[in-house]
DNA sequence: TATACTGAAACGGTATACCGAAATGGAGAC
DNA sequence: GTCTCCATTTCGGTATACCGTTTCAGTATA
C-alpha cells in the first residue's frame, strides 16, 4: 500500500521514479522516453533504465513504437472504458472475498474512511479512494488480482491526474459522494453479507462511473 | 492467436523459448534458471536473457529468489484458485462484451469446435480449448483483458501440463464435456442476447473447475 | 516554394567487462 | 561424525563499448 520508493534495484528505483514524474504529468503524454537521456537525468546507465520501461510498459504507462522508442502514453476515453470495465468485473469479486478477512480487521479502511471524510484537496481524495480499493483486494488474498490492480491504478492515476490539471473535476463534487459510498461500503463489511458487499461494490464503481466526465480530449 | 515465435528482439525470442520449455515441462518447476547458464544454451548474451526473465516472471512462469535468482515457479493449488477466479470474474464478463461481434462473424469459433470434435489427444483438446476462450476474449475488444489473458493462459498450461504428465486428467472425460459446453456457448452466440452469453460462460467456467483435480501435491 | 536526397547525429539492441554479494564445498575443531 | 567457519566460485547488478538502423536537418533540384 505504502508508495515503496525504496528498491532493491536500480531497475526498480529507475521504474519508480519515472512513474511518479508520468502520474504527476511531469512527463506529460507522449513526451520521448530516450534511454540515453533518461538515464543521464536519472544518474545511472541504459539498462537498468531499459529494464524500468519495460516494467512501465507492462504497467501501461509507456509505449514503444515499432522502431523500440518508449515515450510516455497518452491515455484515450477507450482506455478508460477498459478499465472501467476490467474494475467492474474484478473489484465486487474482490469485495466479496475479502468480507470475511475485512469484518475481523476493518482498522486500515476505517483510518482511511476518517482520512478522506477530512481531505481537503481532490489530490488527497482521490489518493485515499484509490487507497481505499487497495486495502479491499489486498485484503481479497490473491495476489494476481492485486498485481493487477497496481497496474490499473498507476493507469487510473494518470488518468485523474490528467483531468485534475484540466479542471474537469471538482472536491466540492467528488468527495461528499466518494465518503458516502464508502461509509456504505464499510458498513456493508461490519454487518452485511458477503454477496451485500459484492453488490455494494458493484453500486460504486458504477456510480464512480457516473461522476466522471470522459472528455473526447484532454490536454497535459 | 498464432503462437507468434518470431520475434523482433533477442528478448522477446528468448522468452518464447523459454516459456515452451517451461510449459512443456522441459524445464520442470523448480528449474534455476541462471542468467549465464540459460544465455549460453540460447547463444545469446545476458542482456536478453536478463528482460526474458523479467518478462516471464510478469507472466507468472519465472519467479525470483529474494536475492534475484531465478527458477521456474512452481504452481501451487492455491495459484490454481486464483486463476479460477479470475476467470470466473472475467471471462462471462468477456462473453457479454464479445455477443455483438461475435454474432456476425463466428467462424474461427465454429472452425474451432469442429476441431476439438475430432481432436484426438488431451493435449489438443487442452490448445483449442484455450483457445476458443482466447478468441471470444479477444472478441471482446478489451486490451488490457487480453493482456491479461494471456499472462493466465501460460499459467494454465503450466498447470494442466502437468496435471497431464501426472495423469490425472483423461482426455475420454474432457473431450465430450468440453465440445458439449462449446456447443452451447456458440448457440448462445448465434441465437442468445448478450447475458445469456455472460450466463452459458459462467456455467462453463464453473464446470471446468468441477472436472479438475487440485491435488495437494503434482510432481513433473 | 515544395520536394527529394544525403550525410551526420541519435538511438536502440546487444555483447562484454567489472564488481560486490551470495552460495557452496571443504577443512578444521569439537 | 557433526558442526562451524572460511575461501573459492558462482551469480546477478551495473557500466561501458560497439554496431546497425532510424531520424532529421540541411541542401540541392524541379
Amino acid at each position: 500500500m505504502e508508495t515503496t520508493p525504496v528498491s532493491s534495484t536500480l531497475a526498480e528505483a529507475a521504474a519508480a521514479r519515472l512513474r511518479s514524474e508520468i502520474v504527476s504529468g511531469e512527463l506529460p503524454s507522449g513526451a520521448r522516453l530516450a534511454e540515453a537521456v533518461v538515464a543521464q537525468r536519472l544518474g545511472v546507465s541504459r539498462v537498468p533504465v531499459r529494464e524500468a520501461l519495460v516494467l512501465l510498459e507492462r504497467e501501461g504507462l509507456v509505449e514503444f513504437t515499432a522502431t523500440g522508442r518508449a515515450c510516455v502514453k497518452a491515455l484515450s476515453p477507450r482506455d478508460f472504458e477498459e478499465i472501467f470495465v476490467l474494475r467492474l468485473a474484478l473489484e465486487p469479486v474482490a469485495a466479496r472475498l475479502a468480507a470475511p478477512t475485512l469484518k475481523s480487521d476493518m482498522a486500515r479502511l476505517e483510518d482511511n474512511l476518517a482520512a478522506t471524510r477530512e481531505a481537503r484537496s481532490l489530490r488527497e481524495v482521490t489518493t485515499l479512494d484509490l487507497e481505499f480499493h487497495e486495502i479491499i483486494i489486498a485484503a481479497s488474498a490473491n495476489s494476481r488480482l492485486l498485481r493487477l490492480w497496481c497496474s490499473l491504478r498507476s493507469e487510473l492515476e494518470l488518468w485523474l491526474g490528467g483531468l485534475q490539471r484540466s479542471k474537469q473535476i471538482q472536491t466540492s463534487a467528488t468527495q461528499p459522494e466518494t465518503v458516502a459510498s464508502h461509509e456504505e461500503i464499510v458498513r456493508g463489511f461490519r454487518t452485511g453479507t458477503p454477496a451485500d458487499c459484492e453488490r455494494l461494490m458493484r453500486r460504486h464503481i458504477l456510480g464512480w462511473r457516473e461522476w466522471l466526465p470522459t472528455p473526447e480530449e484532454m490536454e497535459p
